[in-house]
DNA sequence: GTTATTTACGCACACGTGTGCAAAACAATG
DNA sequence: CATTGTTTTGCACACGTGTGCGTAAATAAC
């Protein structure tokens, strides 16, 4: 009732496990007849490869890390189910890793994937990621890397990113087209190249359209509905109140919006809200919505044809960054 | 520049191997100076074990399994997510497998988790799926089961559930006692064991409550947002309109609300709305939103539990089925 | 019928780790 | 010093698979 092996089958029908693996093979140093007799064999005991060997033996594991911040986001779980049915196609299988935007925590998922082997790794690192280092033991080990959405140039990895400053540049600008001119913006940590990226197009858009509200970023270390209650609470304290808000996550939206209809009833009425995070959800919520969509799916796959590609061949040791524009979806589903 | 192995370390400290090995699993009989000398090199060398060469060797795979229809679905992305939050804690990986939806893919991911040699699988299954015998596969590799959320009695096997039929006469009884009497339910396919016992707890409730409008299930095969959009406008052509709605999917909820939304304008301004899938978003759209919420946290650990002590303790062989309520939420964050 | 060539298979080893057993080194006892 | 006991280390094999090399048998060539 164990697993059956190549042994296993050599040994019941007279041949040598050698010449049971390159009939399974289709090796062409087997005799037709013999090669039928073994698959046939094979067949009828269930006979499954066991990969376990093989790595043993130096062949690269057919399974991928994917380090993401968390799977609750919308952008993310998008991103890795498309990444895992992709590799799935390909033969790849994903293991999921969890930052909870701690580095603590991302050191060790960087040694566990080390003493897997796996084949290569596709990650966006935590919010408290400032230093990348601890990604280079992987270089140590030849596991490939590539890099999406929060990344950072001194890795000097590919990456798959957002064109972040001109998404919120153009964020900016199509509010101001709506007709607000006072818009805050609830963004993420400024340490990471991302929302930096983000506030840069944010500032910079406000001055383009001479705002009279200047700029006004509140940073939030993490996402989550909780924050976004407390971020809003503390900006609406202030006497001049915004007439529209950007929200770099679904969750402190969500949180803004669900504090501001309880405790300031009708005052979000005829505000203009704008969301990364693409649920469609939120379009049902108001008129004046803006989704800003990444293309997750471009994205994952040109984050996975990387990564295969440097995996196929890892002498190549190319960097290539690739750049995606969002798209600034008005209001409907 | 390639990894280090136990050999490596033996070669240079002029050891054996095995004597290595002992080291670094403290093994008493080693000298308690060379166990110190062999682990201050190990570690200033970055030595990792290789866990592939274990895996051979018998030793049990860290690696768990979590077989979902996909992860856009919130329950299931927060079910997977606590689990590999949990599962890492306890030294587990965990490897993510979509069936979306298909039987065929369902089989062709427990060959895959047969061929990786995994330590367990915890799984829900495709809408496909009516006959379950590919999982007994498994049996024979001695590879533990839990199921989870759509499970199938006949599988024999431990599982972490819903209280189905209970939640939905409750869901029922609830809009009732808000005023509504006309509900609909846009539900999953009926072969689906989970959905048949919403669909009679929703018979259930209709009748106790005694309903005018009689039962009015629509099925969907998928859980699309354009599944909710074409249910609904075949559900809007009947002459006698619903008042209120329940829907067994976030994404069957946005559909058919942004299609009559678009179509219908103001008639759902005092439509009832119930919805399982959790997301938050949905209570900010009206005040009569009701939220179906599943433990996923609780339903999470227990899933783990049991798997984890399946692994453990191989031998035991035990089932243990356990039930949960859904949490109904009345419209607040 | 002899030699050369091809075909088909077996042998042995490698991959990294762990462990039962034997051998060596050392300590203790008489 | 001889004997016994204990501690420490090395040897050899196992796990499942693939592959270079060798070789016997089959076939072809002359």
């Amino acid at each position: 009732m164990k697993r059956v092996t190549i042994k296993d089958i050599a040994h019941n029908l007279g041949l040598h496990h050698s010449t049971v693996s390159r009939a399974l093979r289709f090796s062409s140093e087997v005799n037709a007849e013999t090669r039928e007799r073994v698959i046939n064999y094979a067949q009828s005991k269930g006979y499954q490869i066991n990969r376990n060997a093989l790595l043993l033996r130096g062949v690269r594991s057919n399974i991928i890390g994917v380090i993401v911040p968390n799977i609750h986001h919308n952008f993310f779980s998008n991103f890795v189910s498309i990444v895992t049915r992709l590799a799935f196609e390909s033969g790849f299988i994903v293991a999921i890793f969890q930052s909870e935007e701690s580095l603590v925590q991302e050191i060790e998922i960087v040694n566990s994937i080390i003493q897997q082997n796996l084949a290569g790794v596709i990650f966006s690192h935590s919010m408290e990621t400032e230093e990348v280092s601890h990604f280079n033991k992987l270089d140590q080990y030849k596991i490939p890397i590539v890099c999406f959405d929060r990344v950072t140039k001194s890795l000097n990895k590919s990456a798959v990113v957002l064109n972040n400053e001109a998404t919120l540049r153009n964020v900016v600008r199509k509010l101001s087209a709506m007709g607000y001119s006072k818009i805050a913006y609830l963004s993420g940590a400024s340490s990471i190249q991302l929302f930096r990226e983000r506030q840069n197009g944010y500032i910079g858009g406000l001055e383009e359209i001479n705002a009279s509200y200047s700029n006004c970023v509140a940073l939030a270390g993490a996402f989550t509905i909780q924050k976004g209650q407390e971020l809003i609470k503390e900006l609406w304290m202030h006497d001049e109140k915004p007439d529209a808000l950007i929200f770099d996550s679904h969750f402190l939206a969500i949180g803004a919006l669900s504090y501001l209809k309880k405790n300031h009833p009708g005052c979000t009425d005829n505000l203009g809200i704008a969301s990364f995070g693409g649920d469609p959800c939120l379009s049902l919520y108001a008129e004046n919505t803006i989704i800003i969509k990444q293309p997750e799916k471009q994205m994952a796959e040109a984050a996975l044809d990387l990564l295969l590609s440097a995996i196929d061949n890892p002498a190549a040791d190319k960097v290539e960054i690739i750049e995606f524009q969002a798209e600034i979806i008005d209001n409907k589903l």
